[in-house]
RNA sequence: GGAGGAAUGGCCGAGUGGUUGAAGGCGGCGGUCUUGAAAACCGCAAGGCUCGCAAGGGUCUCGGGGGUUCGAAUCCCUCUUCCUCCGCCA
């Protein structure tokens, strides 16, 4: 959500740098709205200072004994004027604030204008995609023939778009998740967390999936509970509604968590593998910050997202997103893309975003700023990325790492992690 | 699931219809004293919205929403969360 005040003094800059994110027709009806709500409360409250002064004046005349019935008369007129007022403030503070939640942040100005993925700027690449002398299989025919996932048994279970690992699979699944929570905590400083993987609306609401992406998510029936496409949710609203202090900033915070999401709308893309599914694992990285360090921190967020991919060998490439390309309520995005050499492409394995106050103002996270005594307290900026999704990282070690006889070499990272440096040609740890 | 109890400012905690946006304490900040610090003493401090160039007004907020009343932290309804007891359960 965006700041109201900000929206209405900068309106045609806003509306400028907008351009290829909304409705310019939603920035009007804020206009408009807006008027109309400011003229209301104005009416309102004046004629709520008419009903303070007369009950004060009510209760100084029965205090001395006079008679009053005239002002009470009087004062209940006023009443039932503020009904009417206060009734139509309402309707507008919740068109206002309908109108609000449809418009996207502001994107920073480091952010590349664009209407799509075509105006995205690849900032770096590291390492090299390695030669191989044979053809490199896809993952989903490696890995099924290791025997270490198993679509099908998934979709006899519960349906299309799941995966059940297997053996050396969910023991691989099981180490990339402690290697990725070790790194970060023990080396860059991140606070863990083990999080519910249900959220209620609120929460989506405060990080931005609602209201209007609820089709993406899954929610559990006869209840207010969904589940959480992302461990950003429970992380980022962890301090809905609190005030932080300064001294806590920046606070970072990691968490693996599954992440369910329903892919409405993408059925015929990455129909095949673990590329996309309705569950996957992921470990998510969250920092709240101040806004001065904000955009440091959101480089050193990447950077330890990119030392995860480091580490495991992965070739991959950064890219700043253009603002057409970018989340609805990031003002500056990074995706880092994983080398896949059985799709032959580069794929998005962690997003990493800095939200400046956009969900700090919906999920209501402040701080007090304790420099010069008493500081007033102001919304965080808040950032998040993957660090990393766990099912991608997965397959590309599989398709990065495989072997012409078959089996798939264990980076060294993992070796501890696994107790073993291979997965053989059978699909077993050695 | 059943029966009771509770929710007040950063924290603790008074307050059952009329200068109570809220006593007191702790914590915080500023000052006096001190070489410095502590202690003691004095003082300053809630948030949102809105009007105004500003100075400064107004208004709302005592878990959320609604109601009663001229007037609500205080009375009523409802929702949420927490606590105690019972039931069930990993």
């Amino acid at each position: 959500m965006l700041d109201r005040a900000y929206l209405r003094q900068h309106f045609d800059e806003a509306k400028a740098r907008l351009e290829d994110r909304v409705d310019i027709g939603v920035l009007e009806q804020f206009a408009e709205t807006d008027a109309r709500r400011r003229a209301a409360v104005t009416e309102m409250q004046a004629l709520q200072g008419q009903r303070n002064e007369l009950s004060a004046r009510v209760a100084k005349a029965k205090r001395a004994g006079e008679d009053a019935s005239a002002m009470v008369a009087q004062s209940r007129q006023v009443h039932a004027q503020i009904g009417q007022c206060e009734a139509s403030v309402h309707e507008l503070d919740e068109a206002m604030n309908s109108v609000l939640s449809q418009i996207p942040n502001v994107p920073h100005e480091s952010v590349p204008a664009g209407a799509d993925e075509s105006a995205n700027r690849e900032v770096c690449r590291w390492g090299e995609p390695g030669e191989f002398a044979f053809e490199p299989k896809p993952h989903w025919d490696l890995g099924v023939q290791l025997g270490i996932v198993d679509f099908e048994r998934a979709a006899k279970l519960v349906g299309s778009r799941f995966a059940v690992y297997c053996d050396a699979g969910a023991k691989l699944e099981r180490a990339l998740m402690n290697f990725m929570l070790d790194v970060h905590t023990s080396e860059h400083g991140y606070r863990e967390i083990l999080p519910p993987f249900i959220a209620n609306s609120r929460s989506l609401f405060g990080t931005g999936q609602l209201p209007k992406f609820s089709h993406d998510l899954f929610k559990l029936e006869r209840t207010d509970y969904w589940l959480v496409p992302t461990a950003e949710v429970p992380l980022t609203n962890l301090y809905a509604g609190e005030t932080l202090a300064h001294d806590d900033l920046p606070m970072s915070l990691t968490a693996f968590t599954p992440c369910f999401r329903s892919e409405a709308g993408s059925y015929g893309r990455d129909v095949r593998g673990i590329i996309r599914q309705h569950q996957f694992q992921k470990v998510e990285l969250v920092k709240f910050a101040s806004p001065e360090t904000s955009y440091s921190e959101l480089e050193r967020l990447t950077a330890d997202a990119e030392d995860i991919l480091q580490r495991l060998g992965l070739p991959y490439r950064k890219v700043l997103l253009s603002s057409g390309d970018m989340g609805f309520s990031a003002a500056k995005t990074y995706d880092l893309e994983v080398w896949l050499p059985g799709l032959g492409e580069y794929k998005e394995i962690s997003s990493c975003s800095n939200f400046e106050a956009f969900q700090a103002r919906r999920a209501r996270i402040r701080f007090r700023s304790t420099e010069g005594g008493r500081g007033k307290p102001e919304f965080v900026h808040t950032l998040n990325g993957s660090g990393l999704a766990i099912g991608r990282t997965w397959l590309a070690i599989l398709e990065n790492y495989q072997q012409a006889d078959g089996s798939v070499v264990m980076p060294e990272a993992l070796h501890g992690y696994l107790n073993a440096e291979r997965i053989d040609p059978k699909g077993e740890l050695g």
